[in-house]
DNA sequence: TTCTATATGAACGATCCGTTCCGATATGTA
DNA sequence: TACATATCGGAACGGATCGTTCATATAGAA
């Protein structure tokens, strides 16, 4: 069994200089992003970005020094917007919710996030980063929630953040179980129908 | 820096004929298990567990072909029980459970299932496994709420198993993102208090 | 006894690690 | 102009692991 070593894409780039080079960080940031889409995260080791993106590796480790690092980095450039649109109903917003991050995570882009879970459990660098992410994901959703509370669809009494840590936990859980074609509007259902105060 | 590198320990085995050699299989998946906990996933090689176990690679790759399979087998070896006690009410209950679950992950075995969940991610072999255990903790944990269902403590229409993974989704969560030091009380509150009938 | 399947230990080529050199490039300052 | 500074690509290093393949020894099964 031969194995493919990654093959070399793009122009060889230089020093512009006593500064860093644009270019570079550009082109080693898309090379692992492709890597990860193409080889999976077993894939991406540093000698195949370094080839991949035509740098040299003591350039990569003096920018990115662990692969941690460079997956939160690839990661930080990837994350798109998670747009919480006010549907007038917390069921229909959450509905949307659902919609987008499966979406999202299907693509080879919103792939990376499974993978940076993964890498977190056994990379503290990692497992910082996600938490902070976790952390604005979750009071953005809190947010939305609480309108919902504002407006009297919820229980009296419900604490909009564990609601929207609830909400959130139930997305992981498909994504890190591969179920993502799991129905968003039946999701949302499951989840939050014991705390709207109209029963359906 | 020096690498120590994993020092042996245990007899020499022997072959004991054309049949597997059970004390092989016990000393490799021990000698895997300590590896974990005492140097994360990082320190699992295949090399590692062979010097640690006196074995053979050969021998080891023949029964255990991947990382991943050998990952597996240790997980299924180590995964203790998970009671579920009806405790009478369902809160009391799901408190005991999470209670449970979070000492349980956070002793050295318990943490391996955090590595089963992050190897999944990129291993089919060990996602498949893990997806046969989250099925049958799932299938348990539906068992108990339903309990709570007939005994009317939950609002009626209630799906049982869609709360079960709500439930466990939330225990899921806090384990991958390093907070096991929930309060499993409140935690079960959160997670409840807008199914329960009696409010509070 | 002969056949078969196992277990250990050693070696192989290959890959990746993290680091360290080198030479070339281009900026900013004196 | 001259020079120090900082980057970049490329190559090499010693070490570790990978997955495989030998050789040798063991002992049950036919």
């Amino acid at each position: 069994m031969t194995k493919r070593t990654g093959e070399c894409a793009g122009p060889k780039r230089q020093s512009i200089g006593a500064r860093r080079n644009p270019e570079t960080e550009a082109a080693i940031l898309t090379a692992a992003a492709d890597i990860l889409r193409e080889k999976g995260v077993r894939g991406l080791s540093m000698e195949a970005v370094a080839r991949r993106a035509r740098a040299g590796k003591a350039t990569l480790y003096k920018w990115w020094p662990t692969r941690g690092a460079l997956l939160v980095a690839v990661y930080e450039r990837l994350k798109g917007e998670h747009p919480h649109a006010d549907k007038g109903h917390l069921l229909d917003t959450i509905t949307d919710f659902y919609r987008f991050v499966f979406g999202h995570w299907q693509t080879p882009e919103g792939q990376v996030f499974a993978l940076i879970i993964a890498e977190a459990q056994s990379n503290a660098d990692v497992a910082e980063a996600l938490e902070g992410y976790r952390r604005e994901r979750l009071e953005a959703l809190t947010e939305v929630v609480s309108w919902s509370v504002e407006r009297g669809e919820i229980r009296p009494g419900t604490e909009s953040r564990a609601l929207a840590e609830t909400i959130m936990a139930a997305a992981w859980m498909r994504l890190l179980t591969g179920r993502l074609d799991t129905d968003p509007a039946a999701l949302a259902r499951d989840v939050l129908s014991g705390w709207l105060v109209e029963k359906q």
